[in-house]
RNA sequence: GCGUGCGUAGCUCAGUUGGAUAGAGCGUCUGGCUACGGACCAGAAGGUCGUGGGUUCGAAUCCUGUCGCACGCACCA
């Protein structure tokens, strides 16, 4: 469907043809004085220079031509040569009218779908997720459904750290309190248990013990080394523990992701990659690609463009072993394989920036991806505390994630129960507990989608949780209300569903929430083409607002007059849907009550 | 040292890629609402866009100098 800008551009380029000047500077845009107009064209102070004409001339010029036009309501030139647009009610009506029979609403489907593999999530076996696991969930989570939205077939990977010192620690940790499981006794020749010798429980308490242990005692370090380095090579024994460790681990993970309605297609891991390394290095070397250099092998990945400088990118130590570039480079060996994606997004902090790029460009030297294929580095900021530096726990420690869903929680408990108190209603245990976990994410998803992904963020748990201002918890809040509406038109015994037919506006408010809702496509092709889920959030936040400014001041359910309500149904039912949608791109979803 | 990113209201952030009077929220101040559609609404105060220069009809936005902060610069992930 064709969009209010591109219909009003259209006919602003054939007035000013047709008084002579370029197409081109017909070009309409949103208005940035709404108190003066909806939208705004400035092609004329731009024609006035090629044209050496003064710029209101032309303006008075195109704006007299186009008086009487039906698609405007007003079309006026002003001083320096703005021209300024109302539009018709009947036609913004129309359009409603389209957009709400569009299962896009008015979005412009990707004509040429795209295979894309997001890289996000990056959690470790074993090791518990935190505050820095955070972002690349939830930015990747949204990155991955709004490319979805717009017609891609979009994988996404959730990319274990399954294969490091770890596993080692683990298998050492467990060796000295419990040395008599059959995985330590080298004279064992039987299966092995189905069973895993350890609950997540222990898991999650042996692994941070192993981890400070190795920190003071340089001998149990050096054991979990050589257990990593055994596991590696494929011992029976490791290799079985290994199975157990991430079978547990990967249960308890998806729990977590789950709960923050994070899904992935695929849990793939570096252990995957793995077998794709000796050979790739080994074609690498043949190629020419990669070569010797003070012991390492290494990739020259810099340019003559280059302002800074490129160190080269390493793929195997001085002592032979394989580092985190071996493994993802193998790892994209192993998705060529499988997947042939026509685009990778990769989402991790920011500060990997540099290594991603030198990753990247080693990748297509070496010809294993594609020339074609476009490979994204989305980088993230940090998550700080108040103090601006990054968040951590009240003692200093690392803030797990669990914790801070509880911390969110709890802060959305307290106000549901204040609330409660303030209209003397009793909280039902039952209800609130449906309830908080959907506000509370809706807060910290928001939260953290509401800003640049690129940037730092203070994380505040006051803010997030509010249900005032531009947080999740009042965007829900608006939807919520919007449910209620119809529940009660529901109630007065009409149907909702047959409410079909949108009127036209009639007061202020009304046409600036129509205005609004039109511009949903804009938002959300901004947003997919940037990638930057914060756009989505600025979108639902004005319709947010521009819903509870013109629900204010109409009495929708006492309407009496049927055409009219049953116009505002529709439109609310449109609201509730375009919110809907928006939150679903950003990875949550509203409850019925809150 | 080299490179990258960022400096916008007291605080947290936007700013449609060069347009009109730089916008929101929180906080502060004023007013409305005994309401189950008020977790809201109306209004006020608050700014030399870090800073100096340049480009042009026009700059928070582009170029440049400078100051401050953060981050990164091959055998960690």
């Amino acid at each position: 469907m064709k969009k209010v800008l591109d219909s009003i551009t259209e006919v602003l380029s054939q007035a000013f043809v047709q008084c002579g000047y370029e197409e081109k500077y017909g070009k309409v845009g949103l208005s940035n004085r709404p108190d003066l107009c909806e939208y705004q064209c400035n092609g004329a102070m731009a024609a006035a220079k090629a044209y050496k004409k003064a710029p209101v001339q032309i303006a008075d010029e195109v704006a007299a031509v186009l008086k009487n036009h039906p698609l405007f309501e007003e079309i006026v030139s002003v001083k320096p040569g703005f021209i300024n647009i109302k539009i018709c009610g009947e036609f913004l009506k129309n359009q409603l009218q389209k957009m709400a029979a569009d299962g896009k609403f008015g979005c412009q489907i990707e004509q040429k779908p795209k295979k894309i593999i997001v890289d996000y999530g990056g959690a470790n076996v074993a090791k518990p997720l935190h505050v820095g696991h955070l972002r690349s969930a939830v930015i990747g989570e949204s990155i991955k459904r709004i490319k979805r939205f717009f017609g891609n077939q979009v994988i996404g990977d959730v990319h274990l750290g399954d294969w490091g010192l770890q596993m080692g620690l683990i298998i050492e940790e467990l060796h000295d309190r419990q040395p008599d499981l059959v995985y330590f006794d080298p004279n064992y020749q039987g299966e092995y248990p189905k069973e895993p010798p350890l609950t997540i429980s222990e898991m999650e308490e042996i692994y941070p013990a192993a981890s400070i242990r190795s920190k003071e005692d340089a001998a149990f370090a050096e054991r979990a080394h050589k257990a990593t380095f055994r596991l590696q090579n494929g011992d029976p024994a490791y290799m079985a523990l290994w199975k157990h460790i991430m079978s547990v681990s990967k249960a308890d993970l998806k729990k977590n992701y789950d709960r923050l309605h994070v899904n992935f297609d695929l849990w793939k891991g570096e252990s995957d990659a793995q077998p794709y390394i000796p050979d790739m290095i080994e074609d690498m070397i043949a190629r020419n690609v990669a070569y010797e250099s003070q012991g390492a092998i290494v990739v020259d990945v810099a340019l003559d463009t280059d302002a800074k400088e490129m160190p080269p990118c390493l793929i195997r130590k001085s002592d032979g072993a394989s580092l985190y570039a071996t493994s993802d480079l193998a790892t994209l060996v192993e998705r060529e394989k499988l997947y042939q994606p026509e685009e990778y997004i990769y989402v991790t902090d920011k500060r990997q920036e540099l290594y991603f790029t030198q990753v990247f460009r080693t990748a297509k030297k070496a010809g294993i991806v594609k020339e074609s294929t476009s490979m994204n580095f989305i980088g993230f900021g940090t998550v700080n505390g108040k103090d601006g530096k990054p968040y951590k726990t009240r003692e200093g420690g690392v803030m797990r994630l669990e914790n801070l869903i509880s911390e969110i929680d709890e802060a959305v408990y307290l106000k549901m129960e204040e609330n409660a108190r303030k209209k003397e209603v009793s909280l039902e245990r039952e209800e609130a507990e449906q309830i908080v976990p959907a506000v509370g994410l809706s807060a910290l998803k928001y939260g953290d989608l509401s800003n640049q992904p690129s940037k730092d963020y203070i994380f505040d748990v006051d803010k997030f949780t509010s249900f005032e201002g531009n947080t999740g918890p009042y965007i829900l809040y608006t939807i919520v209300r919007i449910k209620s509406i119809l529940n009660k038109y529901t109630k007065q015994g009409k149907n909702p569903e047959e409410a079909t037919v949108f009127y036209k506006p009639n007061s202020e408010s009304e046409k600036a929430l129509m205005l609004t809702l039109v511009r949903f496509s804009d938002a959300a092709e901004a947003a997919y083409r940037e990638i930057a889920p914060n756009k989505i959030c600025q979108y639902i936040y004005d319709l947010s607002n521009d819903f509870n400014h013109f629900y204010h001041e109409t009495k929708i359910i006492d309407e009496k007059e049927k055409e009219k309500q049953e116009g505002w149904i529709a439109l609310l039912k449109l609201v509730k849907q375009v919110l809907e949608c928006g939150i679903d791109l950003l990875g949550f979803s509203a409850p019925d009550k809150m």
